[in-house]
Order: C-alpha cells, then sequence, then structure tokens
RNA sequence: GGCGCUAUCGUCUAAGGGUUAGGACAGGGCCCUCUCAAGGCUCAAAUCCGGGUUCGAAUCCCGGUAGCGCUACCA
C-alpha cells in the first residue's frame, strides 16, 4: 500500500512550495491507488502557532485536494520519547550534557569543521551508569544519536528524483534526538511518525537531501525498514533565492492566490508544471491528467524560479500563472465555473437572490459572455461590476467616446428607438445601430465604442451588441439616457 | 570552510550521441474586428566556461565557475 504524506510545520503560512510539495505527493498516491496523510509536525512548540496551522489548513482545503488521515505530531510525543528511551537502551543514543552556551559558541562562530560530536568526544565515550548518574541528578542534557564510526562504510540510498545518493558516515554528525527540555527535534519525531504510521515514500523537498542519510541511520536504529525518497527541486524568487515570505512578501502565501481570485486547478496546474513537466506540450490539464502523468522521475533536479514583479500591480503573480488561471477560467466547463463566480458577487456587494432562481439562466450567459476577458475570479466584480450592479465609475477612456462630437445625441436617439423594438436581440440591436449611424452618416463605431462606453463605463469589454442583451432592455435604454 | 545537488531563450520547460535546439509565458509585428480580450500567423530570444571521448556532444567524462541546499537543542 502506498502511503504519502505532507507534513508542514505550523511555524509559518502555508508556502507554495509547500504546496507543491503536496500536489506531487497526492497526485503519485492518487495515481496509484494509494493514500495521503497529513501531519502537522509541530515539535518546535516555541514556534508554532495557531494562526499558521489555520493558515496551511485553509490552503490546503482550498487546493482542493482531500488527504485520507490527520495526525498532528505534539499529540505523539510519548511515542517518541519511549523510542528515543529505546535508542539510549540499545545504546545507539547517548546523553550530551554539553552546555548549550558552549556548543552555540564553538559551532556558530565561522564554523571550522567541528562539529559537536568532535568538540566533546567525552560524552559520546562517557560510561553508561555515569551518565545515568548525572541525568539522576537532574542535569540537562541532549539526546544524541550514536552514528557509528568503527568502520569508515558508506551509506547510500536511491532517490526517486535525485537517483543514487551516498555518503562517506564521518560526514554524518551525531545528531540531536531529545532537546535538553525533553522534546522530540524533527529528525526523531518524523522517522518515528514516518515508521509508525507506515510510509511508504518520503516526498519533500530538496533542502532535505542530505538529512536524508540521517533519518536513513534512524530507521534502521529503529527497525523499520527505510521508505523510498523522492526529493523535490526547490522553488527560487526572482533573485534566485530560496522563496521567503520575508523577502518576497505575499506571493509566497497560498492564502494570497485563494484571495486574489485564482481558481484552485488553475493554482495547482501552475505548480505542477514547476520542476515537472508531462514531456510533451501540453500546459493546461486536468486534474486527472496530472495525476496519470506524474511521475517522480519525471521531476527535474533543477530549481525553478517564480517570477513576478511584485511593484506590479499586472505581474503580482508569475505571468504564467495567471495565464494558466485564465485558461482555466475560459475552458472549465460553465457548470463548474459558476459556484465560483457566485461567491464572489456577494463579497462585492453584488448579490440579487434572484440569482438562485430566476435570474440563474442570466447570471450564467453572462458569466460566460465575460470569461473570456478575464483572468481571475476578482475580474467579475471590478471590471465586470456594471454587469452586475448599477454603480460603476467611468473610465476615462470611456469618456473619451462619449465626448465625441454627436456621440450623446445619438445615444439618446437610439435608447428611443430601442424602448420601442419589438425583440430585444443582438440581430435587432445592431440593425438599430447601425441604421442609425447610416442616417446619420456617422462611422458605425462612434456609436458602439459610445454604447459601451454609456452601458458600461468602460472602453473594452465584449461585442457591445451582447452587452445590450446582457443588461437587458430597461437597464440599457436607461444607462443611454443618463448619459 | 566541509559535504552534497544543479546548470538549455528573461521565465517555465522539450530534446537523454546525429533536430534549422521544439513548445509555452512575457515582449515586438500582422490578420480578424465596434473596443479589449480570445483565436490564427509571425519576429526576436538559449545549450555557463574550458578540456577530453567520439566520424559526430546540449546530451557521456574531467576541471573551472556560478547558484542552491545541508553542516542547529529549526523543520
Amino acid at each position: 500500500m502506498i502511503r504519502v504524506r505532507f507534513a508542514p510545520s505550523p511555524t509559518g503560512f502555508l508556502h507554495i512550495g509547500g504546496a507543491r510539495t503536496y500536489i506531487f505527493n497526492w497526485f503519485f498516491a492518487r495515481g496509484r491507488g494509494g493514500q495521503v496523510i497529513l501531519r502537522i509536525d509541530d515539535t518546535d512548540r516555541e514556534r508554532s502557532t495557531q494562526e499558521s496551522l489555520r493558515s496551511i489548513l485553509d490552503g490546503l482545503k482550498w487546493l482542493d485536494l482531500p488527504w485520507d488521515e490527520q495526525h498532528r505530531q505534539s499529540e505523539r510525543s510519548g511515542t517518541h520519547r519511549d523510542a528515543a528511551e529505546g535508542l539510549l537502551r540499545k545504546g545507539a543514543a547517548y546523553r550530551d550534557f554539553t552546555p548549550r552556551q558552549a556548543v552555540d559558541q564553538s559551532g556558530r562562530e565561522e564554523g571550522e569543521s567541528s562539529g559537536p560530536w568532535l568538540a566533546n568526544p567525552g560524552m559520546r565515550e562517557m560510561p553508561p551508569r555515569e551518565s545515568d548518574r548525572r541525568a539522576a541528578q537532574g542535569e540537562p542534557f541532549v539526546l544524541r544519536f550514536r552514528v557509528p564510526r568503527e568502520s569508515s562504510h558508506s551509506l547510500a540510498f536511491d532517490d526517486l528524483v535525485y537517483r543514487r545518493q551516498s555518503r562517506e558516515i564521518g560526514d554524518v554528525e551525531d545528531f540531536a534526538l531529545l532537546r535538553s527540555d525533553g522534546s522530540p527535534t524533527y529528525h526523531l519525531a518524523s522517522t518515528v511518525d514516518d515508521v509508525e504510521l507506515k510510509i511508504s515514500h518520503v516526498i519533500r523537498g530538496q533542502d532535505h537531501l542530505t538529512n536524508t542519510f540521517k533519518h536513513i541511520l534512524l530507521f534502521e536504529a529503529l527497525g523499520g525498514a527505510p521508505p523510498q525518497f523522492a526529493h523535490l527541486p526547490l522553488l527560487l524568487g526572482p533573485d534566485g533565492s530560496k522563496l521567503s515570505k520575508r523577502k518576497h512578501g505575499p506571493v509566497v502565501s497560498v492564502t494570497t492566490y485563494r484571495d486574489r481570485g485564482f481558481l484552485p486547478h488553475g493554482f495547482v496546474n501552475y505548480l505542477s508544471l514547476l520542476g515537472w513537466s508531462p514531456k510533451d506540450d501540453r500546459e493546461i490539464l486536468t486534474r486527472r491528467e496530472l495525476v496519470e502523468g506524474f511521475s517522480p522521475d519525471g521531476v527535474l533536479r533543477t530549481n525553478a524560479i517564480v517570477s513576478f514583479d511584485e511593484a506590479s500591480e499586472q505581474d503580482w503573480a508569475d505571468p504564467k500563472a495567471l495565464w494558466i488561471n485564465s485558461q482555466h477560467l475560459r475552458q472549465m466547463p460553465l457548470a463548474e465555473l459558476m459556484p465560483y463566480v457566485e461567491s464572489e458577487l456577494p463579497e462585492a456587494g453584488l448579490w440579487d437572490p434572484a440569482y438562485e432562481n430566476a435570474r440563474k439562466q442570466w447570471l450564467s450567459n453572462t458569466t460566460d459572455l465575460l470569461r473570456a476577458r478575464y483572468t481571475t475570479l476578482k475580474d467579475f466584480t471590478s471590471k465586470g461590476r456594471a454587469y452586475f450592479g448599477d454603480t460603476f465609475d467611468i473610465e476615462p477612456r470611456a469618456r473619451k467616446n462619449l465626448d465625441k462630437a454627436g456621440a450623446r445625441e445619438l445615444l439618446h436617439e437610439l435608447a428611443e428607438r430601442l424602448a420601442s423594438l419589438d425583440e430585444f436581440s443582438e440581430e435587432n440591436v445592431e440593425k438599430q445601430v447601425r441604421g442609425l449611424a447610416a442616417e446619420r452618416s456617422v462611422k458605425p463605431g462612434l456609436m458602439i465604442n459610445a454604447a459601451r462606453a454609456a452601458l458600461t463605463g468602460q472602453s473594452v469589454g465584449p461585442s457591445a451588441f451582447a452587452v445590450f442583451v446582457a443588461l437587458g432592455r430597461e437597464r440599457a435604454v436607461k444607462r443611454l439616457k443618463q448619459v
């Protein structure tokens, strides 16, 4: 049974890099009848916050890729401690009584090659009896893994993405298992839980590639077979540094995409193409195609840059992400799009209860008319405001179209004629507009553009005749008369 | 510093010994047209550098350089 896990630590918002890791885990498991486990790695109690947890859960839910099980590491600390004790008894771990400050000082500054395991060989070699005695006296200690030093063999594993990885065991330090307050570190908790939760494949960021040797050592000491590993290349900012909220702002947070009108699947599609591709020229892929096509050995080994311009209103996100979203917006089944549009309207004060019954069809027609030229869901309530409500601003460029000589009178005249039109259809409206233009010897474009301006306050938009019909005779005539 | 990973247009990527190095986004132009989109066509744009191996290298090997990661009682 394939079982994967996504293990975020709630010390920040859900990062798009984390989201991509989750997405790849999900595709991998779903494509093979496996299960997805969400595990909150909150072993760092001091830095973990409720707010972060909320953000992570909200972000993941929005992606609409449901998980099968959920666990929280802090609720399993007993298990972790038992495992640590077992390792200590077996001699696979030892207590390090070195005072914290001493370690901080020796290791930190312009680090020589020395690590704690070299700095304090006395701790590693301390007789168990002395170790037990000092612990019993309450002297604080860190529990460290005793990396085998006797033979200088090398460690190796086959990463599904990075292929065979090997390392001299001498290059692996005696890493911490338990902190001096008794709490488990990430390495211990993660490995113990991976064993207990029967994780078959660990798919995570490349920043853990070298940590994997420690984990394999731990899996073996714990008596479990190591899972398969697949490390993913990292996501970098436009400056080439690892994406971070601090440095790169709100674009690294998943909820930003939600709040700015991305379709969940448009976002998923975009992320899936960072470090992976279907190897053909497809770019817009359905969830099903993604699940069927994804494979770890198709994942690139190079970091990808998330390109965006924080200063630009247009390119606040990667232009390609925006484009992919716009493609989904116009290609997805209209019925699937409607709930998203419907939830945008009330927020903007543009909701009409009749959208649920009498005007349901109208809403859907209008959405269909508009979506081909929109990028995000927010466009429906900003650019599309005049369609759903009666208060809207007139843009400068639209005003110019209205200010053209004779434009207003023509529109007033047109309003009269439309008011008495038999059937208010696109065809008939067009006939009236062109007819009037011919009578007055003006270019139809003059009237058409002025009409669009009067009707929507904008100089751009769908075919003006379609706009007339979308608004309906009553509203259209009223707006023509008002200018 | 040590250890490791990586290197194709500005960006995301395809091509894993033989291609005019392909596609997409973004940019330029044209068509369409009532505007803006969409759509169609089109232009510009890349194999980090240096050595090998080979008839032939983006592709394999070595070196350099650069970027990134790890080197925590963070994950």
